[in-house]
DNA sequence: ATAGCTTTGTGAAGAATTTCACAAGCCCTC
DNA sequence: GAGGGCTTGTGAAATTCTTCACAAAGCTAT
């Protein structure tokens, strides 16, 4: 359906997210067209790296007017392949686990949860959200069984790489980690590291570097 | 202190603190050197990588041996800036503040939750941790009264920019916002936005563009 | 239908980042 | 103290990403 003849780039990719969640604002409240321009404004980013970041995928705007709000929105649902429900499990039923728990935006975007799991006695067992928290011995046996695409690893960054190890002979196709530790997977897992050590330290970073 | 002759870029700094991170682990178990090899390996990059990095800040390593775990660790700190301790807030008292004012990688690496503040009445008044919950409109009169460095931003993305403003107009040097929205500030402030929303899409793209 | 204003789509230029490749340097052994 | 085996530090090459700049095209008004 969409047709990656070259290779996109990450940051493009992280563009085209971020046009998506202004475009959905901008057709919530009835605008038909928007602008290279003004969606480079609301991005903080240049109006050409808007043009060139859609043009990878097509041509979607009229010259002189600009892009169609509401069909342009569909077509970025699609080149992001949120038409369809992505069944992701939450590994780790502490503080941030809980958190993205119950963090709406899953929903919101077609990520189901389907599962919640951590290797605590004391948690297993208890009731979170619409899931019940699994002992996380199952895991890897429950994603090769059901459907499951996404692992969200919100562990300590000692457990992470055995955890992965697991879900990834069972079948796992992308992970979200949480963990402050980089991940050995096989090329074709997709995998995202959010680390909240790393970002602090980069604006500790600036601040001595810069600001001083 | 340290020298920054030329503009160092951001993805240096993210890896600056991932060496960092995994050599403390070295140090911890008295590992005396590490080549650039080793480190890559650990950091998934490569030893070239590595070693322009640190080329950057100085040369720090012996030929033939490698680099001297303790002392770099030493070095990047304080390159990182992790010399002093950073004061930080909390703004948000929600599922995400509560997870950050827990945790404990902010203490052991120099950050001190100074306050945490919410517009939420029932929330006002709460401890969390070391300290109360705050009314948010004391927020903008602390961070210029109090030494402030970093704000971090746990709101949702329709209050995010009025936050922004009030606080970049009473002196905050630094943001860490997990709202989903790109924030204005002026450009001697140092902004890092961590997005999940961004980030399971990045996943989805790569599930509907590969592995399919 | 034409003129004038606007905005896209896109090669080409430019900038930034990563990788290469190798001389220089350190250690150990003989 | 000379030789061999490693590993750093770094210009230069290669690659990747962003910005430029302009022709092509749409809309409105006359």
């Amino acid at each position: 359906m969409t047709l990656p003849h070259k290779r996109i780039a990450e940051s493009t990719v992280r563009r085209l997210s971020m046009y998506l969640r202004y475009l959905e604002g901008l057709d919530g409240v009835g605008q038909k067209t928007a602008s290279s321009d003004e969606l480079a404004q609301l991005c903080g980013t240049t109006p050409a790296q808007v043009r060139k970041d859609l043009s990878f995928f097509g041509s979607f705007g009229k010259r002189g007017l600009g892009y169609p709000v509401h069909d342009l929105t569909d077509r970025l649902r699609e080149i992001l392949g949120l038409g369809q429900a992505w069944q992701i499990v939450i590994v780790g039923a502490g503080k941030i686990g809980s958190a993205l728990a119950e963090y709406r935006g899953f929903r919101q975007r077609g990520f189901q949860v389907v599962g919640v799991y951590d290797k605590n006695p004391e948690k297993i067992g208890r009731a979170w959200g619409d899931a019940v928290v699994r002992d996380i011995d199952e895991l890897a046996t429950d994603v090769s069984e059901q459907h499951v695409d996404i692992a969200v690893l919100a562990i300590p960054a000692e457990d992470a790489q055995d955890v992965v190890d697991q879900i990834v002979g069972a079948g796992i196709r992308a992970i979200l980690s949480f963990a402050p530790t980089s991940l050995r997977v096989p090329p074709h897992i997709a995998v995202k590291t959010v680390n909240m050590a790393m970002e602090l330290e980069g604006l500790s970073f600036a601040l001595t570097n810069r600001g001083a």
